[in-house]
DNA sequence: TTGACTCTTCCAATAATGTCGAAATATGGC
DNA sequence: GCCATATTTCGACATTATTGGAAGAGTCAA
């Protein structure tokens, strides 16, 4: 995965309103909100707010829909999973337990029968 | 966890220079590399490398020690490590398996009585 | 077609970031 | 002390990001 993608995606939830955003879709699930209910919630100007969600959508952190007047916006998780998968991958020393959050800890610190048992629970 | 910290280091890491520079200290690991063998290494500028060490620590991604005229840099995973969690926890649905990645997704995806099983081995 | 509504694009101002030469600071050896 | 080495700070500049008013474009209803 291309390292320029992962830097837009970053640049992209580096920015407090676009946090925001993303947060917020990611709250509504994939019913979305419509751009000015967006704008209205987080008190953000029109045009700023379309210049932060064009941001997030060409870092592919958020998709969009007509419904008739308004554009509905709702969180895509792909950038998001490819994300995750290169900060772990390559800066948290390839091991999980260095950088994962609490709950992936407990998982990455079981010993690897109990980890193979879940494998084996995952896929049958 | 401060909103603000997590932009911090979400900024920290979206730039090119800085990734690559945590990226080699996280290959590194605790011996960590002294700045100037940071800036031979990606053919970084002295002064603009310090800016962008500067950064990486101040968003707490890297921490910096004396050793004789050198100063030794390396990853500090405390910041990773919050950003993980703040990621899966408010960009994720708070469900892991939306965004994680596939390790992680097939622990998340294995029942309940596996990863209490996991949670035993780790505790014990 | 007109008008109301919703959102985007255009534009210009302002602020923040990235870069690096030159100078300053800190350390160690003599 | 002086000199060499390693890194940072300063200063100036170029680039990029953020903001919102005004205008444009798509949609619907009458």
């Amino acid at each position: 995965m291309a390292k320029a993608r992962i830097i837009e995606a970053l640049g992209a939830l580096a920015q407090e309103n676009r946090l925001d955003i993303f947060r917020l879709l990611v709250q509504r699930g994939p019913g979305g909100l419509a751009a000015g209910d967006i704008g209205r919630r987080l008190e953000i100007a029109a045009p700023t707010l379309s210049f932060h969600l064009a941001q997030l959508r060409r870092a592919g952190l958020v998709k969009a829909r007509r419904a008739s007047r308004r554009i509905i916006y709702s969180a895509d998780y792909r950038a998001m999973r490819e994300l995750l998968a290169y900060l772990t991958e390559n800066c948290c020393q390839g091991r999980v337990e260095a950088c994962a959050p609490p709950a992936a800890q407990v998982v990455a610190a079981a010993p690897v029968a109990a980890q193979a048992a879940a494998r084996r629970h995952a896929s049958g």
